[in-house]
Parts: C-alpha cells; structure tokens; sequence
DNA sequence: CTGCATCCACTTTGATACTG
DNA sequence: CAGTATCAAAGTGGATGCAG
C-alpha cells in the first residue's frame, strides 16, 4: 500500500483514491458547472493554492476525469472540463452536498456562497415531470453572480455564465452577496426578483425546481 | 479559513470538512456495515494508524455524525456506530462506491474486498418492489466472511456479521478470499453457492437483489 | 495576462512502540 | 481492549518567480 492507496478492492476506496484528497471535489463541482480555465479556479476557489490545483489537474487528467481544451476565440488559453467519467461525478457530488447542506448551519461572516453549488442545486431539484413540453432559457443574477438554466425536450441544460442563448427571462435577485438556491428561491416566490422578458416564465421556473426530501438510510 | 475549512458556505464544501479527510468515509463504511469496536475497525481498515483512527472518532462523534455505545453483555467494550446523521450518509456512500466501481480495473494481489462493500451493493441494489410480501432471512459465507440479508414488509437490514435470528438460507460460496458483490453474484447464479435450508429462496434472493444502471451526469 | 514551478514553514499522516 | 506517545515522511498553504 502506497501512501494515497487504501489496498482494498472496493468502489468507494477506489473513488477516493481518484477524488478523495483536498480540494479535488470542489474543483470537480466549479468544473461540472463550467469549464474553467486554471485562473478562474484559482479566482473562484479562494485559498487553494496554485500548486495544489496544478497537481490536481494533473491527477485528474492522468486518471481521465478531466481533460483539457483550447479556449475558443475570444478568450485564449486551456479549458479544463470534465470528461464523461468526470460528469458521472456529478450523483457523487450532489449526494455528498445534501448530506452537507443539513449541516451548513448559519452562515459566517467570512464564507461566501460559489454560484457552482446554486447550479448544482439547480440540477438536483430539477424536476423533469414539470419540463415536460416546455422550451425555455433563464437566466439568473445574484450578488455578481450570473447562471443560466434551459430547458427543451425535457432535458436540462445549467451552468455558470450568461445563457448561452438569449434567455427568455432574466430574474436578478437583489443582493450584495450571492445567495443560497435556498435564499434566492424564497425571494424569487416572495416576488423580491427584478424580471425582464416573459414573466409567465417565472412562474414556470419555480415550478421545474422544487426540491424533494433527501435520500435516507436503508 | 483556518487549515481544515474552505471558507464556503456550501453542502459539498461542509461535507468534506466533515468527512472528507483520509480514513473517514472508510471508517464510516465500516459502521455503516456494522457497529464496530476500535480493534474491529483496526482489523477491518489495515493500514490505518491507531492515531488517525482514534483521532477520527473523536471528531466524527464531536461532529455528531458516530456515537460510543457500550457494547452489551457477552463482548463489553465500546462499540461506534453511526448516529441518525451518519445514516444519512450512506446514499453519499453508495454514489461514490457506484463511480468508483467503474474504476477499479482488475484486482491487484494486495487488495481485498471489504464485506462492508458487499453489504453497501447489497443495499445499493435492493429491490423495494421484489422484496414486497417477503419475509426471509439470508446469511452468505464468502471467503471467513459473513454477511447477511433479511426482508420484511419491504424493508432490508443488511450486514456484516451473522445473522441475528435463525437464517432461513444460508448461502455459501466457496472462495479463499471475499468475493466482490459481483463475482458472488455470478456464483450463486451460476449454481456454485452450497445451500443449507430453504433453497427455493435462492431465486427470491437473485431477485430482490439486481443491479440497475447507474446515475449518470445531468 | 495565463499557467504554472519553486521554495519554505507548517500540518497531517504513517509506522511503531508503549500504557491504563 | 482502547487508546496515547513519538518521530520521520509526505502533503498542504502561502509567497514568489518566471516563461510564453
């Protein structure tokens, strides 16, 4: 056995050989939300330091979770965006992030929210029963945070950014800060959200994200 | 940010400051399989420093998330075991064990298979709808491991250990090692298994455990 | 500016020995 | 059985340097 080996035949001491060691899985959540060049890692995840992420990235990529991409156009320099064995994280991810949401207590004063874990709150109350038929693209602003989410076919499109077309409705929460998916989806039903474009939509989007009880113990 | 946190008000960031550092959602496989002694877990987990284990505990029961109890009459001692909030980690558990299980590869000499893995794919792929209207008890000899299985009104308890009432099946599959859950699968489908008691169980037992695909990204 | 590599102080981990 | 003590090795955090 070997320092980051556990020397066991088993699912979980293999995940966390490949993923278990600090920072790795939040680099891997800022990832499923975006593809990100190693500056915007190193902006949006405060404190890892540059040698850390670098040797991640590396492990990631040796392993196949993560691979790199020539930005397009505009932007210049390396993407670095999960692969398919990357994006089969995500149940990991989302699993391990509503078990740590009923331990998140209140917020201090020091800890801010990444819009990463707003997405992936997205994707783990989308409901695809109420997307069904419908075509729509919003885009949501909090504190300075910017995040889309489609949908069409009833499939689920979410991510950091602006949409990646032109959305069908912006909602701008007002907030210095971003707020939690919780926070924002209470003011939005509060009617504390600005909107511009169809406002029928908003209706719609609290419809398509409604949380559902976390999964218990068997 | 002090050493251990990552200054971020997030599920997935909590979580990993909770049970993200080395050993701990190993150890926490462990209890969830069975509540364990120190030297249980010591044996179970080889490999681990008796500091880092004991270290771990501590925090773990600090947390919440374990709890001593004092083992009842014919062993005394203290035995760990997941409190309410360690339960709820399992589905954690059980996601990234199904990730990684895509990344194991072949087994390497010096890696066993922990019976707590079996026990987490035992839970993993329980049937709710075969086990409906069942009553049976189930112990499986793998390798000088026991497990064991029961169903009731639809519900599953699985462990490590024998089984606490009278085994209706026993199900033993021949092997000098532990089986994965795969493997032992195979064998008993394959008819290698020896039976002692009811063997028109056996059927029963296939069915109320079948693997399904996994989750994949959203 | 991006994308790292290097250096050093500090912390955690691993291995072993030892104790109530 | 259930840990604690000790120490070397490895990993991490923070600062800085530097090439393309």
């Amino acid at each position: 056995m070997t320092r980051r080996d556990y020397g066991q035949y088993c699912g979980l001491a293999r995940a966390l050989e490949l993923v278990g060691e600090r920072w790795t899985l939040l680099i891997m959540r800022e990832l499923l939300a975006r593809p990100s060049r190693y500056t915007d890692l190193l902006d949006d995840l405060p404190g890892i330091p540059t040698n850390v992420l670098s040797t991640r990235l590396k492990e990631l990529e040796e392993a196949g979770i993560v691979e790199r991409r020539i930005a397009p156009a505009p932007q210049r320099g390396i993407l670095y965006a999960p692969t398919e064995a990357g994006q089969n994280l995500q149940g990991a991810v989302i699993a391990l992030a509503l078990w740590g949401n009923a331990h998140l207590g209140e917020q201090e004063p020091n800890e801010f929210v990444p819009p990463s874990s707003v997405v992936m709150a997205l994707r783990a109350t989308f409901n695809p029963g109420a997307a069904h038929g419908l075509t729509a693209t919003w885009e949501i602003h909090t504190g300075d945070a910017v995040m889309y989410a489609a949908v069409a076919d009833g499939q689920l499109a979410t991510g950091v950014g602006p949409a990646p077309g032109e959305p069908d409705l912006v909602i701008t929460v007002p907030s210095d800060e971003v707020l939690t998916y919780r926070a924002m989806m209470q003011a939005i039903s509060n009617g504390a959200a600005e909107l511009t474009g169809q406002q029928s939509l908003l209706e719609k989007f609290a419809r398509v994200f409604t949380p559902r009880a976390a999964t218990k113990a068997g």
